[in-house]
DNA sequence: CTCAAGGGTATACAGTTGTATACTTCCCAG
DNA sequence: CTGGGAAGTATACAACTGTATACCCTTGAG
């Protein structure tokens, strides 16, 4: 009952699968939808006969779901990991934190500074993922009901993990929760999009990545203000004249 | 030289080009990116000759890229008069306008009215054109470059349409040119993204509706503070303690 | 030792695809 | 009246596609 040859054995019989998920990642990248790729294109590519596609996937949806499963599995985890390390960048664990009772201005800065690092990590963890953030961006509004739903899912997951985190991190603890998912939804599919382009137009890095950030910023400015401690301008939205001067 | 012939020449003329475009945007609002589609199956749906599509188009490329500029033309400036026509709804024509310097609450206020209108006839709207907005959305992050060109090239200047008219229309007179146009990308690639949902979630319409136009808010809020006349919010994330209470 | 099963292969076949060539209509300019 | 070009059709073909059937190794459990 050695796990070693189990293990071992399980990798070798997964080499096909490997291969062929390879390949389709490889090919979407190159400029193609994945429900445009042929069974025999993508045994091609990977180099096994067409049919040891059946072996594995019985559509090539199938694949793509797989695709997916995977790729989720290993991005999530390392992206809660990059908030909590800029957030310590920020607030060294074991120094005291600030309340926002206490002091809101330090709490804000706080947050805006937790975005600045995030930003850039999560564009360049995208960069470094290249092909899988591009067939997931892609396929997120694709042809395929079954992938566009996965990748629904891995998005509505992204933005709760981000709110989970936003709230353990005690970032921005003026907000109430279904605002602070509000945020997070827009934010994730903002932060996905720009990755893209990010990825697409190498020499546009940094203007993105300040972009980006901004809006962040911009948007966690407003929703504190709008919905969360915002007493001064919800007065301002209804009419009431400026109470100080 | 009547113009009568002519016109009813080239719409006799027109009358193939129009049946392949409009197959195709019925097979790709049917779950299907333009790439995928076949030059038979779209002359089959057609009811044309296989051979017949050669006479109006080179590629499937240049078809798609013929619908996107029809698309625009038709689309554009309707949706300039959605704006103008909900801005006059809180603003009648004739009646004096309130400046931001006498009045921001008002001003504000303004703004957020016009939001909700222009919000929700603008989903309307998708929703009236709901195939060119499924194939637009999809297309743009879709495979083939020369569409994401093109849609790329929509979104910009949909978005500054929108920059252009908040200015002529004086919705956000304290913020500058640069930040009016990032707001306004954002604001854009939002609505088309959230007109997808809004398109193919039809029991969440409005939910959807409700919470485009507290983002839209909540962008335009978050603006104004952060980068217009936000110099208390400004020297609070600085760190400068506020100064009343 | 055996043998069943999982992963991989070879060959075959019918259906579809993109494209080429050649033919027909129709219309309008000269 | 006529000739040419634009729109559409018919037929043909090679290339490729998804699947089906049958065969081959390797492996690990009984």
């Amino acid at each position: 009952m050695a796990s070693k040859p189990q293990s071992l054995t399980k990798t070798v019989a997964a080499q096909g699968k490997r291969l062929l998920m390879d390949a389709a990642l490889k090919l979407t990248a190159q400029s193609r939808s994945i429900n445009a790729l042929g069974l025999r294109e993508l045994a091609r590519e990977a180099g096994l006969n067409p049919n040891t596609f059946y072996r594995h996937f019985k559509s090539i949806d199938e694949l793509g779901l797989a695709i997916i499963e995977e790729m989720t599995s290993q991005i999530r985890l390392p992206l809660r990991a990059l908030r909590r390390q800029a957030a310590e960048s920020v607030v060294p664990p074991g120094m005291a934190d600030v309340s926002w009772e206490t002091n809101p201005a330090l709490s804000m800065q706080k947050a805006t500074l937790v975005t600045h690092q995030t930003v850039r990590l999560f564009l360049d963890y995208a960069l470094q993922n290249r092909n899988a953030f591009i067939m997931g961006i892609r396929e997120l509004h694709g042809a395929s009901p079954a992938l566009r739903q996965a990748l629904r899912k891995v998005m509505t997951d992204f933005a709760a993990d981000m709110a989970d985190d936003i709230r353990q991190l005690q970032l921005l603890p003026m907000l109430d929760d279904a605002t602070l998912k509000d945020i997070a939804t827009a934010v994730s599919r903002e932060m996905f999009q720009l990755a893209m382009d990010y990825i697409e137009q190498p020499e546009q890095r940094e203007t993105i990545s300040n972009q980006a950030e901004l809006l962040v910023t911009t948007l966690f400015t407003g929703a504190v203000l709008l919905r969360g401690h915002g007493d001064l301008v919800m007065r301002a939205l209804r009419g009431t004249p400026p109470a100080a001067s």
